[in-house]
DNA sequence: TTTTGTGAAGTTTTTCACAGCG
DNA sequence: CGCTGTGAAAAACTTCACAAAA
């Protein structure tokens, strides 16, 4: 079944409040509730939930253990996914360290970098070697799945190293450039400059008015 | 006039593109070579220039350095936005020395923390606050932006303390948790980790066809 | 009575297709 | 002829509104 991508998108926040309301021992709870406290009407939680069967119980409402795991499954991973890191600046140690990227779905298996100064060492106990090596190490530990935090110049020549190695799957970037690869490998990210441009275009949008 | 979202996000691509090409000497695109280089149909690029205005040449294409200066003036700013940036950790950091966000329509004036390692000192020349100060900070220096990179349990409380200035228009987030503003504040972020579950849902998805 | 699940309606965004201008 | 600008069509996404179940 096709889902669709703002639906994941919000999957994944049900999946994290119904967690805090698990904790909290809540049992029940509407899509009323789920949706004031995401922002959301109550019938787009309701839309999104109802393509993967009937969970909820009419009059009462979800039992928050059963969604919980029933949304697990749904986002559950077939496979435990090795990653590369490529750009280990600031925000690639950022994200090393970053909490809510922590999951039992992927691992970073390597670091990589093109400084002499970090080739060669570790850090968080992952080993980091040269942009060049990458179509080797990515065999050798089978990563298919890269982390994208180079500066934008950067960005093709490591995606294009990446591809040598044949195993590519994913990219999540960071980079605010669009990068070339094969209709098969899947790009997400997240572009942190064009998110302050649209904070700044509204904000003008609203000082005018 | 109304502007949409999706549209403003491809005109900050369109104008980075329009640099590029411009610092290439090039002098005229058509709406085809941008849509084939950002990943967009042409008519896509095409409605997004039309609804500003006829500034393409038919049967020529787009004279590059007018086009530039036309988006720069969509996306202009009227005023200089003063911020103040929240977390001082890895995140917060990265962004600070982040080049992609250096821009002429902000500057980050205030860092706040509440650890007492970090307040007092100061990162980029930019000195750091305890998080409890934020009201008279801000108000002091004018801050009506915040960037908000702290942890998720701390978000809802660091949003409430910027909302006690009584200046707050505007907050950038990287915290995964919704946060509770009032209407006339204006909230954009990106949440990491929601990219990385949309990559992976995708990627499950190939696995299995 | 309460709240879900869901067709149908509504809205937003993208794509088509072609007239019109250089 | 080539490429833009743009109504109209299509697709994607959200919201409504109500029947049905607990």
């Amino acid at each position: 079944m096709r889902v669709a991508e703002p639906t994941v998108e919000r999957l994944v926040q049900y999946y994290r409040f119904l967690r805090q309301l698990h904790e909290e021992g809540r049992r029940v709870i509407s899509s009323q509730d789920i949706g004031l406290t995401l922002g959301l009407k109550a019938s787009q939680v309701r839309k999104d939930l109802s393509y993967f069967g009937e969970i909820g119980k009419r009059g009462v409402g979800y039992h928050v253990e059963r969604l919980y795991d029933h949304i697990r499954n749904i986002l559950s991973s077939p496979r435990v996914w090795k990653m590369g890191l490529v750009g280990v600046g600031h925000l690639g140690t950022a994200l090393l360290g970053y909490n809510s990227l922590r999951s039992d779905k992927f691992g970073i298996e390597a670091l990589f970098d093109v400084d002499p100064q970090k080739v060669g060492t570790s850090l968080g106990g992952i080993s980091c070697h040269h942009v060049e090596d990458m179509p080797r190490i990515m065999q050798e530990k089978d990563i298919r799945v890269i982390i994208l935090t180079v500066p934008a110049h950067a960005a093709q020549y490591c995606v294009d190293k990446a591809l040598e190695s044949g195993r590519l799957r994913g990219i999540l970037t960071f980079t605010p450039v669009p990068v070339v690869v094969p209709r098969d490998v899947l790009v997400y990210g997240v572009d942190i400059s064009v998110e302050m441009e649209k904070l700044l275009f509204y904000l003008k949008q609203e000082e005018v008015s």
